[in-house]
DNA sequence: GTGTGGTGAGTGAGTGCTCACTCGTTATCC
DNA sequence: GGATAACGAGTGAGCACTCACTCACCACAC
């Protein structure tokens, strides 16, 4: 974990510290960065604007922490999946699945996520970059070239490319079912009943999945 | 087109009114809503915060134009490909490229793009999704039904899931040539000389998308 | 052609509000 | 009682938006 707060806010009880936090996230991913306000943080999270600026140098690292937070949330979530060391469709269903319970329970963590692909700060991103995709970018594309040796895969396929399409599909699903533009978008698409039936779009999208990667059925 | 600006802003000289969106574009792309400075547009612009207020009945209705400004040119890109009545596979090839060039040529309608997801206004949502997806969706769908009826597709699988699944790529494809964010991790995924070599990508798409619909070589 | 008056697009200094951040004061703990 | 933590009114910079004013332009009278 890297560290954009002070001593002072890592000796506060641990409850204390979840509220200012999740106080934060949500703000920061319903208002974006310019949109969030510190004082109503403060105000919302139960302690004082001056406390605030004790816990966090500026506004700017306090939205970083959270971002942080929330990226390291999902990337973990991820990784617990992948060292399951299923095999590889397994694995994908399950990383579905996972998207789908995990929309629904922290719908703050992606939207904040989404937020933060609009930002242009080139620093920041490149670290965010790594933290979150650095180690599943490596591991799909392990996954298919294994998948290539047994002939579960098609030979001809790059797996750099096929893991990236693969995450593609991952990370738009994710906003899919939190964001409302993205969530409007898959109504669009696919009607209104798609919330109602997560069992349809899992089997559709391992039919698109195994067919991409021309895996027997 | 719908109208967020005045009749004073209609009647100005076609350059003039360019001049002041593709500003207003810009500012908001790199900034995003809260963080662009309307006096900064129409200094840059080259004409007075009045005037500005002449043209826009706040920053809000400049807003809403540039991000539908944006959504028309994405849109139309795309209907010009799809009314071309190619064959499906050559449609998805077109797009690809497309993508490819038009993000190089208009990296700022694409930010824009990306920033207006994030937003949390329901009503204007809803009115910008219709708008850039409103007609593809149900095109893709009925390209898709289609080459199942001429065997080309798989007849087990559902037209509307793999529409969105196909517009997911697009969409991605789409951010990871212009949005900081998505080009770190495009280049985490696949190496730095993606965005040198074109046709590796197009020809990886172009495998991925066939095996998913089931399509012979 | 010259003078007069009316028009409205364009201007930018000014206004008032919002909000990130500070600091003198007060509470709490040992 | 001294040290440390918490407080929140206060500050000032920034910015969305206004409004009193300018002036180029045109119409009409003589």
């Amino acid at each position: 974990m890297l560290f954009f707060n002070t001593d002072s806010f890592r000796k506060l009880p641990t409850d204390k510290q979840e509220k200012i936090l999740q106080t934060a996230i949500i703000e920061f991913a319903e208002h974006g960065f310019d949109g969030a306000n510190i004082n109503v943080i403060a105000k919302k999270a139960g302690i004082s604007v001056g406390s605030m600026y004790k816990y966090f140098k500026n506004k700017h690292d306090l939205y970083m922490m959270t971002v942080s937070i929330s990226v390291n949330k999902l990337s973990t979530t991820l990784n617990e999946i992948i060292s399951l060391k299923m095999d590889f469709l397994s694995t994908v269903e399950k990383i579905v699945r996972a998207i789908q319970f995990h929309s629904r329970e922290n719908i703050y963590l992606t939207k904040l996520y989404n937020q933060m692909t609009t930002e242009n700060n080139a620093e920041f991103v490149q670290r965010i970059v790594s933290q979150m995709e650095g180690v599943t970018a490596q591991l799909y594309a392990a996954f298919i070239a294994e998948a290539q040796k047994n002939e579960d895969a098609r030979p001809n396929i790059n797996p750099k490319y096929f893991a990236f399409f693969l995450d593609n599909l991952f990370i738009l699903l994710q906003f899919s079912y939190t964001c409302e533009y993205y969530k409007e978008r898959l109504k669009m698409f696919v009607g209104e009943d798609v919330f109602a039936d997560d069992e349809l779009l899992v089997e559709q999208l391992m039919k698109f999945v195994k067919g991409a990667l021309y895996l027997k059925d």
